[in-house]
DNA sequence: GCCGTTTTCGGCCCGACTGTTTTCAGTCG
């Protein structure tokens, strides 16, 4: 059982408990322990097989830690099983309904039958709803239109499709006269790796101009709502973006307050109400004598409550508060220490680009390396290398290399790790080769079993340097394969091999919570664009940001090292 | 249910909006 398992069932039980109308603070309790574990860069099976005490993870108390311990050992939990029983099944999903909570719910399960979202919509339709307590036309409709919402599409959507609508808006808007610090809050300046919605802030002379100007840019659709100093609008690819103007003096606190997490937000209060302090949006208030600051900054804010400035991807509440206190946070990762990227696909397989084109937009952006790892001859799809043209594709980049100055150029290849473990070229092909980077493309349904012992026998195999995109996901499209990654670190670690952050938006793999696992046993991780276009170097800045949500610091990237390193690294690889 | 430079008991983040009702409950971010 999974972190990821064990976070649903207290998430379940929390919702279950709501509807039973228990303490709100037994609920948040759940909740707490939850997003606790989910995160928790460990995995709680291993904690318990080494005997570490789950009371050590912040939000777990001794109930919990039994409770999870149950639900570990046995893959059931009493409490749990007992509390489902006394609700109608699927009543939950009511809840996913925005503006359905739990009071609501009970309310439609107790007095009208309703358990689904299906029979709710037909009570809507029939005016059933309208006619209860405390509820009304507007309220009924209201839900109407949430549960079509909900069909038409709610999905989160990757950063990576996000980012570019959001440029575009912020562009626009930047022209207009009068307007500063205008920029993204929410969970796409945490850099997570997918958005529910879009925030945006800036400060404005006259915030009604800017309001205006937004609601009526070409990529706005529908507009949802506009005052003086918000609107709500849906923009292209359907996503809905909100616009917030404040005055300049106040910036500082309304953008730490739409940074979130929500989490980290509430561990920041709870430690300000312990100072006597009160945070809000509009600033922080000293209770006792009820004077409010206003903070123009959010360094600044953050300074005035003893912290170090608290950079967007740690705001997770995984200890970083702490951190920030003893003055102790990492020196994130930034793009510009990039130095080059080893995971470049070529017009050789299945890129668009010559060698010698991406080598040269690689140039311009600054870095000393690149390393061409074009598909190997097992993947057909791809027009892979087999030992004969990957020859020949040697000698045109020790060529290239003669001739291009400021870059270099690297020959390797993305090898096929074949179903039963073994790689799709021998080793006399192989070791002629500087990087090696192996991943599995195909029998993606093998079991968690035979998956990892593939790929462990690539990881131990010494013709390899780099493991890309370990869980092969595909954000909205496929699940992660089936495969024991704590034992795929471990052997990582051991052999000193190096795991990939795969910079494509759709794929981030590692994954911030994976990568987080990684650095922090100590294994060496590389961010790759995985790069079929020239275009495709750019997607860098998202891996960053993987690495950054990891606590990465440049030391723990392979391609943050200058040539002359990385050059020394590789041979001692060998 | 968790947790501790005000506490091992008594607290537990903060503010806004909506729709309903007539002072506020419920929900959200």
């Amino acid at each position: 059982m999974k972190n990821t398992d064990i976070a649903k069932v207290f998430n379940d039980i929390a919702d279950l408990l709501e509807l039973k109308g228990e303490n709100v603070f037994k609920i948040r309790a759940y909740q707490k322990a939850a997003r606790a574990i989910e995160h928790y860069p460990k995995e709680i099976k291993i904690m318990l097989e080494e005997g570490e005490d789950l009371k050590n993870i912040p939000g777990v108390g001794e109930a919990i830690a039994k409770k999870t311990t149950e639900l570990v050992t046995t893959g059931k939990l009493g409490y749990y099983e007992n509390l489902k029983v006394e609700f109608p099944k699927g009543i939950t999903n009511l809840l996913s309904i925005p503006g359905v909570g739990p009071k609501t719910a009970n309310k439609l399960a107790t007095e009208l039958g309703i358990t689904t979202v299906d029979e709710l919509e037909q009570a809507i339709k029939d005016g059933k709803v309208a006619r209860l307590f405390r509820l009304g036309e507007k309220t009924a409709s209201n839900m109407l239109q949430q549960i079509q919402a909900l069909r038409r599409k709610d999905q989160r959507i990757p950063i990576g499709e996000a980012l570019p609508v959001v440029e575009e808006i912020l562009g626009a808007l930047r022209s207009i006269p009068g307007v500063r610090n205008l920029t993204a809050a929410g969970s796409l300046r945490r850099f997570r790796e997918t958005v529910g919605d879009i925030d945006l802030m800036g400060t404005a002379d006259n915030t009604r101009e800017v309001i205006d100007a937004f609601v009526a840019l070409p990529s706005v659709g529908q507009v949802l709502a506009q005052g003086p100093t918000k609107a709500s609008v849906i923009a292209s690819e359907g996503l809905q973006t909100d616009l917030r103007m404040v005055e300049h003096d106040s910036f500082g606190s309304l953008l730490q307050y739409f940074t979130g997490s929500k989490q980290h937000n509430i561990s920041l209060r709870e430690r300000g109400r312990r100072q006597g302090l009160k945070l809000s949006e509009y600033g922080i208030t000293t209770i006792a004598t009820d004077i409010l600051e206003k903070f123009a900054t959010e360094e600044e804010f953050y300074h005035r409550l003893g912290l170090q400035y608290i950079p967007p991807e740690l705001r997770e509440a995984q200890g970083e508060i702490e951190r920030a206190e003893q003055g102790t946070l990492p020196k994130l990762l930034e793009l510009s220490d990039i130095r080059g990227d080893f995971h470049i696909h070529t017009n050789w397989s299945d890129g668009h680009n010559s060698i010698e084109e991406m080598a040269l937009a690689a140039k311009s952006l600054g870095y000393q390396y690149i390393a061409i790892t074009d598909h190997s001859g097992g993947r057909g799809i791809a027009h892979g290398l087999d030992t004969e043209r990957l020859g020949r594709q040697i000698g045109e980049i020790e060529a290239l290399n003669e001739r291009l100055n400021d870059i270099h150029i690297f020959t390797g290849i993305e090898v096929d790790i074949r179903a039963d473990g073994s790689l799709d070229l021998p080793h006399e092909t192989l070791s002629e080769l500087d990087i090696v980077i192996a991943a599995v493309h195909s029998a993606m349904n093998q079991t968690e079993e035979r998956m990892t012992k593939r790929v462990l026998s690539a990881t131990e195999n010494p013709d390899v340097d780099i493991i890309a995109h370990p869980t092969c996901r595909l954000l909205g499209e496929r699940e992660p394969i089936a495969i024991d990654l704590e034992a795929i670190f471990q052997a990582t670690a051991k052999y000193s091999k190096v795991l990939e952050i795969n910079a494509m938006p759709e794929r981030l793999d590692l994954n911030d919570i994976h990568a987080f696992r990684a650095r922090d046993m100590g294994i060496k991780l590389a961010i790759g664009t995985d790069a079929h276009s020239i275009a495709h170097l750019d997607l860098m800045r998202f891996g960053v940001g993987v690495a950054r949500r990891a606590w990465c610091e440049p030391q723990h990237i392979l391609n943050t090292l200058p040539l002359e390193e990385l050059l020394t690294f590789l041979g001692r690889n060998r």
